[in-house]
DNA sequence: ACGAAAAACGCAACCGAGTAACAAAAGATT
DNA sequence: AATCTTTTGTTACTCGGTTGCGTTTTTCGT
């Protein structure tokens, strides 16, 4: 069904690659607001109008990347064992990802991710369109643990569990990020970074108030 | 200390509120991208660089409103009473702001308010600079709940619960005002919202994992 | 009350993001 | 090869936001 093999698509899809790339080098070399759309598309040898045909926006040259993963936890709930809680099966995978030393857990300390954390996060443009990213993803989770429900969970829980979990996410990558940017190894965190993971989704599980909150 | 009778601060204030209040007016009827800043400033009779005096963007003429809210929830926290648990403050604290029919509830029927509603939830761009809003109330809440905290409570439960919490607050404020957008009154949701509200501080307090999540 | 420092303003010009129109080039199709 | 379609470059434009500078207005010292 899927012969992707026209020459015309190669190209695009190189022009694409090109693109990106060339504006995340620059936009780490002096700041994404030191460098113009105008600049990037010169170094990727491009005009300006084919650049906005390929990202509708500056800040999507950088988050292209991220847009991978939209809908993982959605898929990740979809696709549990039969039986399987979901927030069990989002934990696993979770941790499955720590191990792996995914970006999108914040547990990565190639020197190349850690600076295009540092980017995302000191970039307020880019945090804010990243969010309305999560928001689609959010939404996604929520239909997700909306189907095939257990007694109790009505569309109100649903949409307030998606909400809790994503954040949570969020909020553990962030973590993460920030032990190494303060000069401390992947493999040196994994350890702790796990115990993070743990004491979140005890918290999600188990609620606010056994902490005494 | 802070007699605040200069004619200057005077017309200051009153140049701001004007600038803000017609930028909405024309937003509500032709819509926030329909709208230049030019006309904004033309309408409230000032130059355009004196507009951005006031407001640094053009997002913030509608947001400068809900700024005032910022800071509520630590707010709550830091000033309840005695042995009182945060949670339990900021759930009385979140009822009382329903009665009161408080905007920030989404539970609002005023017509004007609803269509402000309506531009914020459909307007990209001022969803995004409404999140960098929400991060600094999340944070603040993070650090009340940080101090004098239950045994327990370390910086990343605190961190977590703040993350959690101001996210359930934004989830309850959009369904309300989804009940209100699709010609409910205020008044005869009244019921159902504290009901949600109940529910969701309830999910808060002992967790996911009681719905069988 | 008067004059000077300081603050706020308007004007004009400017920069960068993003878009529209049209013409030129390159890939696909026969 | 000839033609049709898709993609690209060029130019020019709109709009958000900023800068520099001269002018007005408020405040304050005397």
């Amino acid at each position: 069904m899927n012969e992707e093999t026209g020459l015309r698509e190669r190209k695009k899809q190189r022009t694409r690659e090109t693109l990106s790339r060339t504006a995340i080098e620059l936009f780490l070399e002096r700041g994404f607001d030191q460098v113009s759309v105008a600049e990037v598309a010169a170094a990727a040898e491009v005009s300006k109008p084919t650049l906005f045909r390929y990202f509708p926006a500056k800040e999507d040259l950088v988050l292209h990347g991220i847009a991978d993963h939209q809908g993982e936890a959605a898929r990740v709930v979809r696709g549990r064992a039969p039986g399987e809680r979901a927030l069990a099966a989002l934990r696993a995978h979770f941790h499955e990802r720590l191990d792996a030393h995914d970006p999108i857990t914040g547990l990565c300390d190639i020197p190349a991710v850690v600076a295009y954390r540092e980017l995302l996060y000191g970039t307020p443009s880019l945090r804010a369109r990243l969010t309305l990213y999560s928001l689609e993803d959010e939404r996604e989770l929520a239909a997700a643990l909306g189907e095939a429900a257990p007694e109790g969970v009505d569309g109100l829980v649903a949409r307030l569990a998606a909400a809790q979990i994503v954040t949570v996410h969020q909020a553990l990558a962030r973590v993460n990020w920030e032990r190494l940017a303060e000069g401390a190894s992947a493999v040196a965190t994994l350890g702790a970074a796990h115990a993070d993971a743990d004491a979140a989704y005890e918290l999600l599980g188990s609620g606010l108030g056994v902490r005494g909150l």
